[in-house]
DNA sequence: AATACATATGTTATTAATAACATATATTAG
DNA sequence: CTAATATATGTTATTAATAACATATGTATT
């Protein structure tokens, strides 16, 4: 019986605490579908400008994202490809979890 | 392009946010191997027992765990299977990240 | 029923996360 | 070189999370 190596584990709980903000979640999750820009970003999630750039340097700070320059716009793109199946396996869970409640809940 | 729906972005970061503590993420990660007591879990992550009691109590409010009790001992184990994949997946990440950044800090 | 063991709950001080806002920088176009 | 657009940074007030500790409950055994 072991517990997580600590060395991973920081990494875990830094990723975790990352997914667990609800602007960071949907933007990685509207970059899951495509590249977008910060502009973008402000006009799908309907928050203030600073908030969605304030979210991106800590998502950047962590290799979570990337970005590209072109024209005026700077293109942001998802950096980490396990990412992905971290969230997707999570919507799973959250399905499993609110549609079981659902039922649970009914009458 | 979608956001996530409310309903499951409620219940996705609930779940981030429980496993963002290393407390919890190594309870989770332990049970994931073996049923275990409170007390063995006392011992396994050396933390003070109503620190483990507290946080056993937090991951069974949100059906992350249940318990069954056997003689004097409460026998705690996962209750969702889902779980063990976000786990299992953001270890594989951590592992990647952390190699990676190994790689790239030397020399 | 009394004791001991196993676990749970309540309280508080400390620390960290968040959103909101103002302002700054950087690049492009005129 | 100035204005406009796109994005980033800094500051602060508010709120939430955490750990630490004391104490309470609950069951088993005698």
């Amino acid at each position: 019986m072991e517990k997580i190596k600590a060395i991973y584990q920081t990494e875990m709980e830094r990723v975790f605490k990352l997914l667990s903000n609800p602007t960071r979640l949907n933007i990685l999750y509207l970059l899951e579908q495509q590249e977008l820009s910060v502009n973008e970003l402000v006009d799908y999630l309907d928050l203030p400008q600073p908030q969605i750039s304030h979210n991106l340097a800590i998502l950047k700070a962590h290799q979570l994202v990337t970005y590209r320059r072109e024209g005026k716009k700077n293109l942001y793109k998802l950096d980490d490809p396990h990412i992905l199946d971290v969230i997707d396996s999570t919507k799973k869970h959250a399905v499993h979890v609110v549609e079981g409640r659902a039922h649970r809940d009914e009458a």
